[in-house]
DNA sequence: TAACCTGGTTTTATAATGCAACTACACAAG
DNA sequence: CTTGTGTAGTTGCATTATAAAACCAGGTTA
């Protein structure tokens, strides 16, 4: 077998994120829904990508429960894809990419956008992880316990 | 031009640091640095991977800057894969990773294990975004300024 | 109805990936 | 000093994924 390793049912929740997003181009195409694109032509022409490409990606992303066939909203009889929750909850995901790259790009010159909060067109902080009672978390105060995480219910939208 | 098209000077941020971290192999072999792997037969055995693909992303991530070859650290002659800053940095993007399967995976019971915090033992809190004034910001109350981000004045370590 | 746009599929070429076999060097035992 | 074992790769070849370009079908527009 030579295909691309499949990380599918890997224990480490961060192989199985991958296997999701792990490609090229999976979080680019989230990246542009995120900034409200929804059609085939507009990610095409967006991303710069061949079409089969991303006809296949679309589909895999459609198939992950990630983005979600509609009709369209301008009435044609043509579809768009949109973000379910499940998609819009690789945000965090896109902050922390993109705030790597804003921290340790060797060329900080070269990025063209800076990600400011609407209200006050200030740049957001820094993402910070925090135990529950509040403490910041560097990777040195973490460790993993055996056992699936516990998943809060979520509410219905 | 059939090669996967590269990201390399992009402006968005994300894609940049795509081009650098978006490939199948890299963040995973991150993810096992920071798990205090090291050696070249430690990532192979651990990841599964095959030599000569090993090879060349360690390759890679010592030309980016976020691994570093150092002596071996038990006085053998061979040398040891070790995390720059940089490479330091890659955590909260695993993290971002690791709470997307926790909160969205359609089996959450095959995850293996769960991050708590080495103090209490307790799992994290979600990374949340915040504006410089402490409000909780979601993807709709961000916005993208044109212009590269000022770079706080890093420490010399 | 003809031209054109949207959202693909097909074809064909090249690059990446994976396995297995092989090599080079370090170190340890006999 | 020779043989054996482990580490860290390299090389060759088969298979897959990715890409560019051509093609095409249904919907929309003129």
């Amino acid at each position: 077998m030579v295909k691309r390793t499949s990380l599918e049912g890997a224990e480490c929740p961060i192989a199985r994120s991958l296997d999701v997003l792990g490609d090229w181009w999976s979080l680019l195409i989230i990246r542009d829904a995120l900034m409200g694109r929804r059609r085939f032509g507009e990610f095409q022409k967006s991303l710069g990508l061949a079409k089969n490409i991303l006809t296949v990606r679309l589909r895999a992303l459609v198939d992950r429960g990630i983005l979600e066939l509609v009709p369209a909203s301008d009435g044609s009889a043509y579809q768009e894809y949109v973000l379910t929750p499940k998609g819009f909850g690789v945000f965090p995901i896109l902050v922390a990419l993109r705030q790597w790259s804003e921290e340790f790009d060797d060329h900080p010159e070269g990025i063209g956008t800076t990600m400011v909060d609407r209200e006050k067109g200030k740049p957001v902080k820094k993402l910070a992880l925090c135990s529950q009672d509040g403490r910041r978390l560097s990777f040195a105060d973490i460790t993993l316990k055996r056992g699936a995480p516990k998943r809060a219910k979520r509410a219905v939208a």
